[in-house]
DNA sequence: ATAATCCTTAAAGTTTACTCTAAGTCAATA
DNA sequence: TATTGACTTAGAGTAAACTTTAAGGATTAT
């Protein structure tokens, strides 16, 4: 099957500027063209846009996933580098995700701290009428 | 105790720079001064900081957050509001991370992908020499 | 005393990831 | 066939959160 720009869009969330963006910086490649010169994307280019949200939406920046896409663009022997590259990204999402549960934590803290205030304030102050 | 510009930014993480620039922007207000005119941070002010980088970090925005300070100066019939952004955004940090977690497994599931092939790839072509 | 640090304002520059505009081309429908 | 509406490109514009620069003066620590 092939899709539509807007269908593309409609299935991934981006919108169809972005796709064509994510084209010019590298990120999608080799994308199909009808005699009229209207994009027609894949499966496999509806494979490969999964696997770029899925990195950008875990902090992956545009220029490293487009080196990614490059690598894989080399073909098998660059398969190490992805590995590793997706390894370590990996583990740095975990440490982030990490870090901000200890930072949840003080803001939970806050908030308990408030609500307590806040309670004894409407406590003293009931609302008027 | 008091402390310098120099001291808080290596207490909070954040360059001197930037603190002048919070203030600017109405995150962290009535700074106290030495007769001359140098900025000296009290206990206080390292724990509002403290909160503000706790917020920051876990994705508020700087208008957002100069919008909670706001609130804190006018005083306690505010508290019910303070409590509850800190209670949304508290929400949406939680939803962010379920939701990256998600995103981080199907990397997971990706790199595992990649590692089969990596290794069926060695296998088949052994390092030379 | 003097070197190091700090202050001010104001504005320009940076980075990332879009987002929008303009001017024109192509395709599907009435 | 005419008219929408979708698509094309290149390039300008936007937003957030800094970061840097400049210029010059004041203050503080040793």
């Amino acid at each position: 099957m092939m899709y539509g720009i807007q269908d593309v869009s409609r299935k991934t969330g981006l919108s169809a500027h972005t796709l064509r963006y994510y084209e010019k910086e590298g990120l999608i490649t080799g994308v199909e063209r009808t005699p009229g010169g209207f994009r027609q994307y894949t499966d496999e280019d509806l494979e490969a846009l999964g696997l770029i949200c899925c990195l950008k939406n875990t902090g992956m920046s545009l220029q490293e996933i487009a080196r990614f896409v490059d690598l894989t663009h080399q073909g098998e022997h660059t398969l190490r580098q992805r590995v590793d590259m997706l390894r370590k990204h990996r583990e740095n999402v975990i440490e982030r995700m990490q870090e901000m549960q200890r930072y949840l934590d003080k803001v939970t803290w806050k908030l308990n701290f408030f609500t307590e205030k806040m309670n004894a304030y409407e406590a003293r102050t009931p609302l008027e009428k």
